[in-house]
DNA sequence: CGCACCACAATTTTT
DNA sequence: TTGTGGTGCG
């Protein structure tokens, strides 16, 4: 074989590989072609870094090493490399192939459960049924994964529970009261992060006493303590919490070598997303896993690192070149998703940061519209601001959907609220009440609990009296007591409650009880899980119970105990798998099922760290003021004030097409009202990037006398006396013919029914009509889309026409 | 044992 | 301003 041929057949190769990814810009290219060895991906917002994810898992499992490598088989020939470079086909493929990678050898490891989907669906739509075997999970799924094999090397056994936040907070309240501290001094969700670091940082809480002991806040030995008491009882209920599943993993490649070499072995390469998001402990399982082989890619960006109150630490990202020796660094720069007005300005900000990598956002979409800065004078006004642009674009026949409000704080929510529904807009508010956080839902679901792991006390308390079994608070506190020190179960404790004299009282219910739970649960081993659901809900009383009382409330918990059989259903259907603890892992680590893609098309209402990963054609970031965004805290805090910038920076780099930025002179937030300066990070935006605007919202005046305190802004005060803009014209201006609609026409809408028109104001070409309609009450249109859904009906008001 | 009332506090939250 | 958690009474 010749050197040229050699060189002509890997050239070839090349080639191919190129074009079969020729899609790609040409650091996304590099970045798929990269196969070997530690490689950090600097992405950038807005650069695609989940379609490089993709492909470069696609690259591995259909061409493996064939981009990098020299190798040229021996049976190499002309015909070979006319095939390849004929482009990309099966067999071109199969040609070029160098040691490529099965793809259960490939682990993909993500954040949300949305991202495990999405990578999934989009391996399969590239790959077809290969990729079914690419481990694409989270971090705390492919831990269950792992642990769920080996958890009995920990002491747990295969089959044990997985706490959620919830879970873990009432067993850390519970454990506070019993041993008397201070709930000012001890508040439990400080104690639990106080916790969390430790496991973090690796520290048991053996060690952990050992640095309390020293340390100079007195605290810190409670917390050791309760630590030690908080991993006993989970022990003790063979339950996990988040972070144990975590560290628990870690710890298991840590001290059992076969297990280690055998995951080292199993995956030949190892893929993180959302890098900047990972703690410590996350970073040691990764690069525990790559132990070995080093092919290790993290995807990134230091600039959106926004979860370092969850214990993230940027750092991961920041050394990763000085932690894995050769990496290689690919910055993905070029951002497909904003106008470069847009970006100018998420540039501008992120440039104060000092922390962080050097990077900058770059598009070729053109300049679009400068961000624009609006002032309004209290929160109603910015909110009805918010409203009147969205009925705006809606009226030019942009949908609701494009639109996304971004907050700091949840609270902001509600006058937002307020004033879409006084103009009719369609909104959803993302991640407010969870479907599984729901109390009847929990409580369900604690049957099932109890049932897979009776030693589940935490659960088991929870439903042992609901609904009201006669089963009191005080007899229920003896029975933890004997348990506790029997170090037997509770449930024990309740099978066997007529031995206690000091439960007699209620020993016979407490008895029942559990004659009831081992019913079902042998129940449980013979019928599939649907039908175990059933006899839980009917069987517990539970249903009975709701049924007594037809409130609003209990009618729409019956609904949610529905909704929770239809989940049950789809997931019997989807895996296959109609085990109850598959059922409850499933639950336990999918809290997210409420998702933003199912609604209906609707403006989106969400806080700025939810909206992280999203886009929107239109993004309105209101609240931009000193004290809030920045809140308060951040405010001398250089580090905490940096993370709140790379805030900024997501919120900003939402926006595709148009960013409003809102803020109020005057606001009135918990009750008091203050005025708050314009947020410092609007000033850090280049002046030649943002418009501001300072007039008012063009319906101020006549918001502020009428909107807030009225449910029917017909109410006649607004049409007497003083005002005078109110047009009786008929709207002629702009294209085509607008039908002729006067104030107190009597009308019918497709939608809203009859009503009557109260007041029309001229914006931008078109009117803006207030109609109080019947069924629905007051609603504000704008004329021209309206006019499409509404007739005029004949029999007009007495009056034939207002002044 | 359940409900009503009153203090109190209150970023952000992928699992 | 809103929601939550604890206490006291019927």
């Amino acid at each position: 074989m010749t050197e040229t041929f050699r060189h002509r057949y890997i050239q070839a190769r090349r080639e191919l590989i190129r074009r079969d990814f020729g899609f790609l810009n040409p650091e996304q290219l590099e970045a798929v072609m990269t196969v070997e060895g530690p490689l950090l991906l600097l992405a950038g917002a807005g650069s695609g870094k989940t379609t490089v994810l993709i492909n470069r898992i696609v690259n591995l499992i259909r061409y493996g090493s064939a981009a990098e490598s020299d190798y040229v088989p021996d049976t190499a020939t002309e015909e070979d490399i006319a095939v390849m470079q004929a482009g990309p086909s099966e067999e071109a493929a199969r040609l070029a192939a160098v040691d490529p990678v099965e793809p259960w050898r490939i682990l993909a490891i993500t954040f949300t459960n949305k991202a495990a989907d999405e990578l999934r669906s989009r391996l399969e739509q590239a790959l077809g049924p290969a990729s079914d075997d690419v481990w694409a999970q989270t971090f705390h799924s492919a831990c269950v994964r792992i642990l769920r094999r080996e958890a009995e090397r920990l002491g747990y056994s295969r089959s044990f529970t997985i706490y959620d936040t919830g879970d873990s907070q009432s067993l850390m309240k519970r454990i506070l009261k019993e041993k008397d501290l201070d709930e000012k001094m001890f508040p439990y969700r400080y104690v639990l992060s106080v916790i969390s670091s430790a496991k973090d940082a690796r520290q048991d809480p053996e060690t952990f006493a050992q640095a309390a002991a020293k340390a100079y806040d007195p605290r810190q030995k409670h917390i050791a303590g309760v630590y030690k008491e908080y991993q006993r009882q989970l022990r003790e209920a063979d339950a996990m919490d988040f972070d144990d599943l975590i560290s628990n993993t870690v710890t298991l490649l840590e001290d059992y070598e076969d297990v280690r070499s055998y995951y080292q072995r199993r995956f030949r390469h190892v893929l993180v997303d959302e890098y900047q998001d990972t703690n410590n402990l996350q970073y040691l399982l990764a690069s525990t896993l790559a132990g070995g082989h080093e092919n290790i890619c993290v995807v990134g960006d230091d600039d959106q690192s926004i979860y370092k109150f969850r214990g993230a630490t940027i750092r991961n990202i920041l050394e990763f070149e000085s932690r894995f020796q050769g990496a290689r660094t690919i910055r993905l720069e070029r951002n497909y998703r904003s106008t470069a007005h847009i970006l100018e300005a998420a540039n501008g900000v992120i440039r104060n940061n000092s922390k962080r990598k050097r990077k900058r956002l770059w598009t070729e979409q053109g300049d679009g519209e400068q961000p624009a800065l609006h002032i309004a004078s209290n929160e109603h006004e910015e909110a009805q601001f918010v409203a009147d642009c969205i009925l705006e674009d809606f009226a030019k026949g942009v949908p609701w959907g494009d639109h996304a409000v971004l907050y700091r704080m949840n609270a902001q929510s509600n006058q937002l609220e307020y004033a879409f529904k006084r103009s009719g807009i369609p909104y959803r508010v993302y991640g407010g009440m969870k479907f599984f956080d729901r109390a009847e839902v929990k409580d369900m679901l604690s049957y099932l609990c109890v049932l897979a792991n009776p030693a589940d006390d935490l659960r088991l308390l929870r439903i042992v009296n609901t609904p009201p079994r006669g089963i009191g608070a005080n007899s229920l506190e003896k029975a933890v007591a004997i348990a506790q020190e029997n170090g037997m179960p509770l449930y024990r404790v309740l099978q066997n409650a007529g031995d206690y004299p000091e439960l007699q009282r209620s020993a016979s219910r407490m008895r029942q009880f559990t004659i009831l739970m081992d019913e079902l649960r042998s129940l449980s081993e013979q019928e599939p899980l649907d039908t175990l659901y059933d006899a839980v809900t009917e069987r517990s009383g539970y249903l009975a119970a709701l049924r007594e009382k037809n409130t609003q409330e209990n009618i729409s918990r019956i609904e949610n105990i529905g909704e929770l059989k239809s989940n049950i259903l789809s997931f019997i259907k989807e895996t296959g798998d109609g085990s109850l603890h598959g059922f409850l892992d499933q639950v336990a680590l999918y809290t997210d099922l409420d998702n933003l893609e199912s609604g209906a098309d609707a403006v989106v209402m969400m806080t700025i760290h939810s909206a992280k990963g999203l886009e929107f054609p239109t993004v309105f970031l209101v609240g931009a003021e000193e004290g809030i965004f920045p809140g308060l805290r951040a405010v001398g805090d250089p580090e905490e004030m940096e993370e709140e910038r790379r805030l900024a920076y997501v919120a900003i780099t939402r926006a595709m097409r148009k960013l409003w930025i809102t803020c109020a002179r005057q606001r009135m937030l918990f009750g008091r009202t203050s005025s708050n300066r314009v947020s410092r990070f609007v000033e850090e935006i280049p002046p030649e990037h943002l418009r501001t605007d300072r007039t008012a919202s063009p319906f101020s005046g006549q918001r502020s006398e009428g909107a807030p305190q009225s449910r029917s802004p017909l109410s006649a005060s607004r049409s007497a006396g003083r005002e005078p803009i109110r047009p009786i014209l008929t709207p002629s201006s702009g294209q085509g013919p607008a039908p002729d609609f006067r104030v107190k026409d009597r009308v019918e809408h497709i939608s809203f029914g009859p009503g009557v028109i109260t007041a029309m104001t001229p914006m931008g070409g078109d009117f803006l009509v207030e109609v109080s309609f019947e069924k629905v009450g007051p609603k504000r249109l704008m004329l021209r889309a309206a006019a499409t859904k509404m007739t005029k009906q004949n029999d007009r008001d007495e009056s034939g026409d207002a002044t």
